[in-house]
RNA sequence: GGGGGGGUAGCGAAGUGGCUAAACGCGGCUGACUGUAACUCAGUUCCUUACGGUUCGGCGGUUCGAAUCCGUCCCCCCCCA
């Protein structure tokens, strides 16, 4: 089985530079699994890598997309595996690195997505439904999807109805699965001490401001009529700018607001990728952590 | 010096005799997550595994019972001088 090396890991840890290094060391071509870094013109906000530091190394999945398109797990996983067979076909080693748990874990696991046709009408009728009704169509429609959705979830509720009106119910998918990789992957997880982590992040932030992330921002409004419903614009270091555009917040206070969202998300992240994928963990503030990474994969790569 | 307001859990802020270890918000922590996932949602947050223990600026009273009433002391803010 063609071996595979996944980078995952809370925002700033460092997992880009890691990324670049193990490339060049093992022969690597790079897979980004990030919901944000795909949009292209969003650069400083979503840490993406400049071009100067690839080092010539090709990456998948960065700049792919105009930033007034929708992305989601099903094209990513689609796309990544494709990219994973070019890269296995150059004889090179894919290394999947990014941050965005669902899809990391969507890239190697059995999960399977259907396609399915938009029906406007369906997804209407749902917006017309109280909070209320549309749990108590769930528990008709799909009962057993209820034990695994909690009933104030409305995104998940809303989401679990259309699956079922497009003929496959979530609950049945989910039963048919392994819950199993289907790769031979080698999970990398990079992490550093909590507070230190925080103190990372904020200063990154204050940086992207430096770098002129309001600027990107500005050319961005200007280029799209309503920029902040655009799902690229759900990112971190963009929603928190409408009330500044809108008047009602100031450039600090947006700042302030990245910056504690970004630490909120590290802390999902690390929730995620404890519990939902086999990571073997790296501690960046041990002197020799590059090295027990360079010699475990040696190793990893090695057997057979 | 005179007058007024205030000191409550990490922070902000309710509570003004028992139902209060103390609403609520923020922050923190933990968790869930299968097409918005940088999303969405849940739990928890004085100490203690528990029994229980210690709290509402300090000390001392009143009371069966006090964050809440009284006395006193300390500190902060505003106004007048």
């Amino acid at each position: 089985m063609e071996k595979i090396v996944i980078i995952v890991g809370p925002t700033g840890v460092g997992k880009t530079s890691l990324s670049i290094s193990l490339a060049k060391t093992f022969n690597g071509e790079i897979i980004s699994g990030d919901s944000m870094q795909v949009y292209k013109e969003m650069n400083i906000g979503t840490a993406k890598v400049r071009n100067h530091e690839k080092e010539d190394i090709p990456h998948y999945l960065i700049d792919e997309f105009h930033f007034n398109e929708d992305y989601n797990v099903k094209v990513f996983q689609q796309k990544a595996r494709e990219y994973i067979k070019l890269i296995q076909e150059h004889h090179h080693l894919p290394i999947i690195c990014g941050g965005t748990g669902l899809y990391c874990k969507a890239a190697i696991y059995d999960y399977t997505f259907l396609e399915q046709a938009e029906d406007t009408s369906f997804m209407q009728f749902l917006q017309t439904c109280s909070h209320d009704e549309l749990w108590s169509l769930l528990t008709i429609i799909d009962p057993k999807v209820c034990e695994v959705i909690h009933p104030n979830n409305k995104q998940r509720i809303i989401r679990a109805l259309s699956m079922a009106h497009n003929g496959e119910k979530k609950s049945d998918i989910i039963e048919a699965q392994e819950h199993i990789p289907i790769f031979d992957v080698y999970v990398v997880g990079l992490t550093m001490e909590r507070e230190h982590l925080y103190e990372r992040i904020n200063q990154r932030v204050d940086q992207m401001m430096a770098d002129g992330l309001l600027d990107e921002i500005k050319q961005l409004v200007n280029k799209h009529e309503d920029v902040w419903s655009l799902q690229s614009f759900q990112g971190i270091g963009y929603k928190e700018w409408k009330p500044y555009f809108e008047g009602n917040a100031t450039i600090e206070e947006c700042v302030e607001l990245i910056k504690k969202n970004s630490r909120n998300f590290a802390k999902r992240q690390y929730t995620w990728f404890r519990n939902q994928m086999q990571v073997h963990w790296y501690d960046i503030e041990d002197d020799h952590y590059k090295e027990e990474i360079q010699n475990d994969i040696k190793k990893y790569l090695g057997e057979e």
